[in-house]
DNA sequence: CACGGGCGTGCTCAGATGAGCGGCGCCCTG
DNA sequence: CAGGGCGCCGCTCATCTGAGCACGCCCGTG
């Protein structure tokens, strides 16, 4: 080369011959030996070409995909919080009920693709759950087990307590439910529920769920049913202990350590150690005021999937980033 | 693997998963054997993930560049016509003054890029290469030859005589100009010209010259200034003969093969062999009704570099496709 | 029940690629 | 004018990557 250079360095020449070598490269698909030949450069100077074209601007890459589903923010919030996996839908998240139901649909979705043959699957009793359960048109053939006792709120119609029935049905596998509710007033009783064949039929098989779907409640009005239902008292004595999420009746506090108390005795359902020993819960949830629930649930390892909305999915990137 | 495979092929985990792994790629530049590292997959999976992301647009690549200069179509260009350099303005093509302009602005540029001091610079008489010359800010230095004899149109300001003088002025090389015009009544008239100290001086320069920058005008009216200086006998039979571009005064048919003919002997100007021995002929061209007269210039071998406005090269790239 | 097509998977191996290095010419400064 | 700094270039070598192939499983069919 005769090695004297004219004009400035970025020219229109050397962005135009930048584009050329890019389209060939990442349109055409073509290897960068090739262009190198076809355009009598070294491939060092291809290379280079397009790692600046890439820093510069000039090769935009994105990934989106038409659809409720957003992959890219779902893949990023996978990976901020180390989830086993993720759905975020953009749906707008000014109507709670069809939020609900949308996330339900998607939920419902990935379940039917995760859930094999070989799996066993458990269900909370979540609103959120129910909207799953009536969304879903197809499942493998796998027992469902109830993981909690229902827990209704008078004036509320919080659907069909036949979640696990239907589930069951649409998988074509064994139910195991029974009817209880998800709090009793004494340990005792309990105990005694505990023991009911029906109880402890679907209690003997939480050790062998696989997958689990539940919600995630935070410790605050109308964010959690559990705590809608609860005593004065009792939940101001439960914010005390430090109390900031509960999945399907457990209750950890912000580090995601479980937080035993009174409740604790007289709860129906599964334990915060079953539910870790649960290979991937997936949690449904909306609302922002969920943000710190949702982290807590995840840090303690009780949540192993999500399925949420863009605006709780950008939260918890900004939170959890912070 | 235990092979046995649960729900649909294409669920929103699979979406994510495949969205995950296509920003670690494009996005976070990690090698496909890392991320089939990180991601427990077989490297070959991850290669299939990627080929699926971009078959199916799940990444989209985009190449562009904010500015004037529409980049992905001067690449597009220039391959289509297998042109050495090509630069186009997306500039709207409403006015013909303000589209001069901006293409002596890219051509000025695209000129200061790619002269070195090794060049020999020749200019043509044309107002787009008079609009270039008035944009042109800096310049390596070089010797500037004048190839063609002036040709002004009466109550039309063509704008300066001196652009030789201009270009050589901000290069800092000398300048090979004459005052003679384009074409005389006569042969003879020619030669003595030719025969001129100035003109010869210039004309003994022209096959050291490395790059040229003219104009390209269609065989009609308004779309040459040789041919509005023409009469009209000689038009109609120049166009007989299949004249279809002029550049710098030399006619080719629309193959691009030089036209002789009496008004050949009459030029005062570089001779169609001579403009092809040029290693780099740049043509500053608009408006769509010189499609065919380009197409002839660049398959002659004439013009070896465009600087053009989109509207024109859409056109060319269509022309030349079909 | 045996067979064969289709599909998804991972292997081999040659060719493509990236990271880092030294060389060279330009430009700036003393 | 000499020296040093800097940017650009292309090389080497270890690694990565793609094309094609073979295997095993699933499923529908005779």
């Amino acid at each position: 080369m005769v090695a004297v250079r004219g004009g400035s360095a970025h020219g229109p020449a050397h962005l135009v011959l930048t584009a050329s070598v890019a389209r060939r490269y990442y349109l055409d698909g073509r290897s960068k030996v090739e262009i190198a030949e076809e355009f009598a450069l070294s491939r060092f100077k291809v290379a280079r070409l397009l790692d600046d074209a890439r820093s510069s601007g000039l090769v935009r890459i994105e990934i989106g995909h038409p659809g409720v589903i957003d992959v890219e923010l779902s893949a990023r919030l996978m990976e901020t919080l180390g989830l086993q996996h993720c759905v975020v839908t953009d749906t707008p998240d000014d109507h709670p009920a069809s939020l609900r139901e949308h996330l339900g649909a998607a939920a419902a979705e990935l379940l039917t693709e995760l859930v094999t043959p070989d799996d066993v699957l458990g269900l909370s009793w979540a609103r959120s759950v129910s909207a799953m359960a009536t969304a879903l048109q197809r499942l493998a053939t796998v027992p469902v087990i109830q993981l909690t006792g229902a827990l209704t709120r008078p004036g509320v119609d919080d659907s069909s307590i036949e979640v696990v029935r239907d589930v069951a049905r649409v998988a074509g596998g064994p139910a195991y439910f029974f009817y209880a509710p998800m709090a009793v007033p004494d340990a005792a009783t309990a105990q005694a529920l505990r023991r009911q064949p029906e109880v402890a039929r679907a209690f003997s098989r939480i050790g062998s769920v696989t997958r689990a779907v539940a919600g995630v409640g935070a410790w605050a009005p109308e964010q959690s049913t559990l705590y809608d239902a609860t005593s004065e008292a009792e939940r101001h004595e439960l914010g005390r202990l430090g109390v900031t999420a509960e999945i399907s009746g457990v209750l950890v506090d912000a580090d995601g350590t479980p937080v035993a108390s009174d409740l604790t005795e007289r709860m129906i359902g599964i334990t915060a150690e079953q539910m870790r020993a649960v290979p991937e819960v997936i949690a449904i949830v909306y609302g922002t005021a969920k943000v710190k629930a949702v982290l807590a649930a995840v840090r303690g390892g009780l949540v192993d999937s999500l399925v949420t909305h863009s605006t709780l999915a950008e939260a918890l990137i900004r939170e959890a980033g912070s």
